[in-house]
RNA sequence: GGUCUGGUAGUUCAGUUGGUUAGAAUACAUGCCUGUCACGCAUGGGGUCGCGGGUUCGAGUCCCGUCCAGACCGCCA
């Protein structure tokens, strides 16, 4: 069996050149006196062309036999098409067949294999296999392809090696709930699956590696989101004898690489934003700079003038949303409406329009003078034919409110274009998150990454206010990537784990392999990890990641197609000691 | 764990206030068609209205329960 050419590669030089083709019948046309079949490959759709004065009555009534998704595979010769087809690449010739064999038949599949194809997602996932004949699919994970590719040479260029680490390991009380796996050796013992490969990372350093990276599985068994899935791939990367500044400009340089190969975009150096500057410009931790409408805080202007709904408050905050004054009524009403949806949980919404004539109106005119609004709408920066949205609360979560809104009014007017991209780093996250109803605090990246070296000496006295050499790499309001620089040191590590709540007794059990590890010359490092799905997807200029992986699982964890998981039989059960043999 | 939306032909969907034999497009089958490429034309077959219960003279339609799918909240160091 063979092929000479793929259905994507014949052109009109190539006009009387006898060829091999093999593919899938992706149409058949059957004019009656002539028949074309459109033969499809990963590369492309040429056409074939029999008719009875060229071909005889046989080949054709085999022809006519043939239906969607066979596989075939013919001979024949490239011909000039009399009707040419501008809108595909080899829209210029067909091949004029002259033997053809039907190497396999099929059913009708249940959805069309066309771009635009009427399959329901449920659908075109449980034959996953015929999803990914069809352009779109095919083309993102070939994209994905071309996205590890650039990623592998531009590290391996920059000397970081790829070492692999294993997948069955212990399972830890931090961050996610792990996937677990029984071992059968070890009766009653578990295996965990690894949410990431952080500590053998670290070890690696101290194994004197240097630069390593990994393209990785990481398994983590929480709900999951168009943009979550239970399995999914990080670029997982580590580095000795770096400060924060080195590995941001590695990873900057990556992305900017990226944008290059991919689009054509050289950006401009990243901007460095700290956390606490993200949340009070953006409401948000991986804020979208693609559009302005940047946060203010309104407390001075707005309270003590009577208004109980905000004099109440804790932090009262808005933004001007351009040329939105000329929003009616109702449209304003539907976005109250939005704010107070339960997901959002805000209790209404004070709206200011700027009028073109420079008065204003708004729905607290009953409180608040023309004077009073136009110190508003200055403080968000508004010009006339604006609207000033705001909203009051506790101020972390008005923020947080304030900023869901913010890119809920940013889609709605077309500024969340996914062909622009905007990247830049989030830095100076706190190391720490009080934890409600205990003494203890939560890593807010994770148990192992550094403090600032000048806020050392506060982590007992002072812990809220500790910041983590941390960083986060945003694009277009994705958080993409993040790292740290990492704990080399043994008695910091441990008062980490005090704080986080561990004893000295479960620090040892959990890590002490790490913490021995510190003991012989453990040189500083640090590195970060990019979501590898979520990368591509926004570079693809998509939001949901699900069509850039092969086999997806669905929102309930579930692989239709293999009908995953499932229950196991009662001799497996035993043997794995998860059921007692009566 | 929670909120919301949906489930009707192989597929994507419509189906009014509860009322005759549940429709359209597409796919499929058959026939016709001298250059198609979303080919066209004609004809035809195709339905457990997710499942269970209830209200009613009568339920695709209303009510209750349940299953499945999707989006989101919680969760995701």
């Amino acid at each position: 069996m063979n092929r000479s050419h793929t259905c994507g590669a014949l052109r009109l030089s190539d006009v009387n050149t006898e060829v091999q083709l093999a593919g899938w019948v992706h149409s058949v046309r059957d004019k009656g006196f002539v028949l074309w079949i459109d033969l499809r490959d990963r590369y492309g759709v040429t056409q074939l062309v029999l008719d009875e004065e060229r071909n005889g009555a046989d080949i054709l009534a085999k022809a006519k036999s043939i239906g969607r998704e066979f596989v075939i595979q013919i001979s024949g010769q490239v011909i000039e098409r009399v009707s040419k087809n501008p809108n595909i690449p080899s829209g210029d010739i067909e091949v004029l067949v002259k033997e053809l064999t039907v190497l396999n038949t099929a059913d009708t599949p249940p959805f069309t294999i066309e771009d635009e194809s009427d399959g329901g997602d449920d659908l075109r996932m449980k034959y996953r296999y015929l999803d990914i004949r069809r352009n779109p699919i095919k083309d993102k994970l070939l994209f994905r392809h071309k996205v590890s590719q650039i990623v592998r040479n531009y590290l391996s260029g920059k000397d970081f090696a790829e070492v692999e680490t294993p997948y069955l390991i212990k399972s830890t009380p931090e961050g996610a709930r792990d996937f677990v796996v029984p071992s059968r050796m070890n009766p009653g013992q578990f295996y965990a699956l690894p949410q990431s490969p952080q500590t053998f990372k670290q070890l690696l350093m101290v194994g004197g590696m240097d630069r390593y990276f990994q393209v990785v599985k990481c398994f983590r068994d929480e709900d999951l989101r168009a943009d979550r899935q239970p399995e999914f791939t990080q670029i997982d990367c580590e580095m000795t004898f770096v400060d924060q500044d080195d590995i941001l400009a590695v990873f900057e340089e990556m992305l900017q690489q990226l944008l290059h190969d991919i689009h054509g975009i050289t950006p401009a150096p990243f901007p460095r934003i700290s956390y606490a500057d993200a949340m009070a410009t953006y409401g948000s931790d991986k804020p979208d700079i693609r559009f302005g409408m940047h946060l203010a805080g309104l407390n001075d202007l707005a309270q003590g003038k009577g208004f109980q709904v905000f004099d109440q408050q804790e932090w009262v905050g808005g933004f001007a949303v351009e040329g939105g004054a000329a929003m009616s009524r109702k449209e304003i009403d539907a976005w109250i409406d939005w704010v107070k949806r339960p997901q959002i949980g805000a209790k209404g919404l004070v709206w200011v329009k700027c009028n073109e004539d420079g008065s204003y109106k708004s729905s607290v005119d009953k409180f608040f003078s023309q004077e009073d609004l136009a110190e508003w709408a200055s403080a968000c920066k508004a010009q006339a034919g604006d609207l000033v949205l705001v909203l009051s609360g506790g101020k972390t979560k008005t923020l947080t409110q304030l900023g869901q809104l913010r890119l809920a009014v940013a889609e709605e007017k077309g500024l969340r274009n996914p062909q622009v991209f905007a990247p830049l780093w989030v830095v100076d996250f706190p190391l720490l998150e009080p934890l409600e109803d205990s003494d203890h605090f939560h890593a807010m990246h994770h148990p192992f990454t550094a403090p600032k070296p000048e806020h050392i000496q506060q982590l007992e006295t002072s812990p809220k206010t500790v910041l983590a050499n941390a960083y986060d790499l945003v694009l277009n309001g994705n958080e993409i990537g993040g790292g740290s620089i990492r704990i080399h040191d043994r008695a910091v590590q441990e008062r980490m784990f005090s704080l986080l709540g561990f004893t000295k007794q479960e620090a040892e059990e959990q890590f002490g392999f790490l913490m021995d590890a510190f003991r012989y010359g453990a040189p500083p490092h640090g590195g970060i990890a990019l979501g590898f799905d979520r990368l591509v997807a926004v570079l693809g200029g998509h939001e949901s990641i699900r069509d850039y992986i092969a086999f997806p699982k669905n929102n309930s964890g579930k692989d239709v197609m293999i009908n995953a998981p499932a229950p196991l039989d009662d001799e497996q059960l035993g043997e794995l000691s998860l059921k007692t043999t009566s």
